[in-house]
DNA sequence: CAAATTTGACCATG
DNA sequence: CATGGTCAAATTTG
């Protein structure tokens, strides 16, 4: 099995969150015909609940979607959407990184759309649309004009070098088998939750650096954003590397997987922490009806356990390690870490370009794969 | 009493 | 200079 290339699975994500969103627009549909119809509703109770079933699995996915690192991909929209301000002006001075679509750059490109893709765009975001066109007309009226309009705000909104993360919203807070101090807590722009630092419980005995963070971004239903920094280094819990995944159903096209590079590149470190990650076939992103459709009741292989309730597999206290041979010739071993939350939200691998740049030099990254073997 | 947590100060970054 | 991340002294917990 092979994935496509990371410059090619950012854009197919986005194809993803973007069908979904269309789906998900085709059943809201459904059920105002079928809400319509309240004859029916008595007649088939059953059938208003799949139809529910079905909108809400599509926004799970898009959710899940939009939960991996390209949030400075186009056309995507932040969860719990800010109402601050900005002008254009100060925008302007600001540099793309994990900010939202209002972008100063960005509304430039989207008012160069052609007419089908700004029909996509105003169809699957009319709130984003209507500031699109105010953005429109204040650049016909005054050019110098310093529009507001809503926008995450861009300062403070650095990462570290080096602080390669990988994210993972989650309903609940689980043992993800690391043994972790916390060190911080810090109140954070616009967030309505403050946000907890934990550091490896390990850190003076062994020097392990593995970081990770926790924030509430829900209250109801619950939902936490944990980002994992670095990788662990102590001997609690390094493998070696080994290859023991399996899918728990031969039918079921996808397997959480969750990557942690330990190699070297040059004198370079690779500790990028790849979590948690979702693989597929290429036909298509799994949807909630494929999974529940799959025959669950015999958890297959020597290693996962399947849980039909959260259709997540979990390893219960082993380690998961495998190999990852790059076309470069690095070899990244991987543990298992957490794989227990309590709704199918999990993030993609969330790495970025610029710190692939910044592990591997710039050069031919788009020849970045790897191979499950 | 040791380990874990809290919290204000300090540091790095853009 | 504002902000997020980390440090470390004070405090709490087991």
């Amino acid at each position: 099995m092979e994935t496509p290339t990371w410059s090619e699975s950012l854009p197919i994500n986005r194809k993803k969150a973007i069908h979904e969103l269309t789906q998900g627009q085709e059943w809201t549909d459904k059920l105002r015909q079928i809400l319509q119809r309240s004859d029916h509703i008595e007649s088939d109770p059953t059938s208003l609940d799949g139809v529910v079933d079905r909108i809400l699995g599509m926004f799970d996915n898009t959710l899940s979607i939009m939960g991996s690192s390209s949030f400075n991909q186009p056309f995507q929209l932040p969860t719990n959407y800010l109402q601050s301000t900005c002008s254009i002006d100060e925008q302007k001075s600001s540099k793309p990184d994990d900010g939202f679509l209002f972008q100063s750059s960005y509304l430039h490109s989207l008012c160069s759309l052609d007419d089908q893709e700004s029909r996509k765009f105003n169809e699957t975001f009319p709130l984003q649309a209507s500031y699109l066109e105010s953005f429109h007309k204040s650049r016909k009226s005054d050019k110098n004009s310093r529009m507001v309009i809503p926008v995450k705000i861009k300062r403070g909104c650095y990462k570290r070098k080096n602080s390669w993360a990988s994210t993972q919203l989650t309903s609940g807070l689980t043992d993800d088998g690391h043994a972790w101090r916390k060190y911080g807590q810090k109140k954070i722009l616009e967030s309505k939750h403050e946000r907890s630092y934990y550091r490896c419980t390990y850190k003076l005995d062994q020097g392990c650096l593995a970081t990770k963070q926790v924030q509430k971004i829900e209250d109801e239903p619950p939902l936490y954003k944990i980002t994992y920094m670095r990788s662990h280094t102590c001997k609690n819990l390094q493998r070696a590397p080994q290859i023991i995944l399996d899918s728990p159903n031969p039918r079921d096209t996808s397997i959480l997987l969750n990557f942690e590079a330990k190699g070297l590149t040059g004198n370079k470190q690779v500790s990028s922490y790849f979590h948690t990650m979702k693989c597929e076939h290429e036909e298509g992103f799994p949807s909630f009806d494929n999974l529940r459709d799959n025959d669950q009741s015999t958890p297959s292989n020597n290693c996962l356990s399947w849980d039909p309730i959260t259709q997540i597999s979990q390893v219960p206290s082993e380690f998961v390690s495998m190999s990852v041979r790059l076309d470069h010739g690095v070899y990244l071993g991987s543990e298992h870490g957490d794989m227990t939350s309590s709704r199918a939200y999990s993030s993609m691998a969330s790495i970025e370009q610029h710190e692939m740049d910044d592990m591997f030099g710039s050069n031919d990254f788009n020849d970045f794969s790897f191979c499950v073997l």
